[in-house]
DNA sequence: TGTTCTAAGTTATATGCTATTACATTCGCG
DNA sequence: CGCGAATGTAATAGCATATAACTTAGAACA
């Protein structure tokens, strides 16, 4: 195995890692345009290699925009990963939360590829993209940071996840800007967190009564 | 101004209402596969014109995506003011708030053009788009039917509407379905839309209270 | 009523992307 | 060392966007 280069060497007659470099240039254009910036024949020509070459490692387009989405998965998962492990003043879920929104924010096109587009839901169960979001689903749960009452803590990692998620698409859409800005999107997003506490609280309450009640 | 036909007639050098039937063609393509099923090409082939023809109504490809992705805001305004005008046992913001997941899990395409799309957040302020949107928006506010306590009641529909959104997302994405599905997607949002009635009632309360106290 | 201007179509064509086929080169393994 | 599999290239077909130059019909006005 090669050095990872973005480029093929020049003169030679392999790239090395070109399904490698494939995916990661992907990223790079999707970060500016989401999955529509991608063009097979435009990272062919950044990397020095010819137009049919990424062929040989993806059946067609569908294909490299799946697994450029799973490893962007896997970035996001490492991401929210260290804010949970980097101890803070704030809950693991707040620096999750957070986290996730300057992930959407700043990473917008990348983010796009990730939630906006078909390419998730026609991923077959099992399949790497598959897994790579259940990855980060799990990480979600895991920040709930409350005992397992039942179904209750995947509920409200649900509910947790998606307000997240359209908080992200409606920054997006300009809804933020404007005289109706009364509310910046942390907050927001630092009250979608607060009611989840205060939820599980609730749940975590409950559970124990029924225990000590049976 | 001829009949709005969907096809030119026969034998005829002008359609009579290309533009319009453009939008409703892209809608109709858009219903299955998001934006990138409307073509413009195939377009003109059905709708019986030349290839070019849709260029003397759009710039280009993206403009028409516009104006299909504004006549598309106005359906669901259209939709989302009937559910709120249709009396029932439940509240004006649960009617509201089911008629949106249901709209964007039934016409999921479109719902993608709409919100999940690069077209909106291009749109320039003051566009027919932008005020496509900022409508639809508007009546999230009027469900709230609470009396306009400072910037909180907008804040708690940006809330609601956000959540809304994530929930389709995550519907779309499968996150329902699997062994971790132990909540529908009406239930969440019937949680989202008590979370935003009973902060509205706190919001409300503490006005008054505040009058009072002065 | 006839002329003319313009909006709205047409044909032809350039450019760019996906994808396939047939051929070439190199790597690695026996 | 030689052979096969993996990985690259060249050539090409097919489809989409978009533009240019030309044509037709509708309307606007003398």
């Amino acid at each position: 195995m090669r050095p990872q280069l973005a480029r093929k060497p020049e003169n030679t007659y392999h790239h090395g890692d070109l399904r490698d470099a494939l995916i990661k240039a992907a990223l790079r254009e999707a970060e500016r345009g989401g999955a529509e910036a991608i063009s097979i024949k435009a990272l062919a020509k950044q990397l020095g290699v010819s137009q049919p070459a990424p062929y040989r490692h993806f059946a067609d387009r569908e294909a490299l925009l799946a697994a450029a989405t799973a490893e962007a998965f896997r970035q996001l998962s490492a991401i929210l990963r260290a804010a949970i492990a980097n101890p803070s003043k704030q809950s693991k879920l707040s620096r999750l939360a957070q986290a996730t929104l300057d992930f959407g924010l700043r990473r917008n096109g990348i983010y796009r590829l990730m939630f906006a587009s078909r390419t998730v839901s026609c991923a077959t169960k099992g399949s790497e993209l598959h897994e790579a979001t259940r990855e980060t689903f799990a990480l979600v749960i895991d920040a709930l940071e409350a005992p397992a009452v039942g179904y209750l803590r995947e509920r409200q990692a649900l509910k947790i996840w998606a307000a997240l998620h359209g908080v992200v698409m409606l920054a997006e859409q300009g809804l933020f800007t404007g005289e109706a800005a009364h509310a910046t999107r942390e907050e927001l997003v630092e009250d979608f967190v607060n009611e989840t506490r205060a939820a599980l609280a609730v749940a975590i309450k409950d559970a124990r009564r029924k225990k000590v009640g049976a």
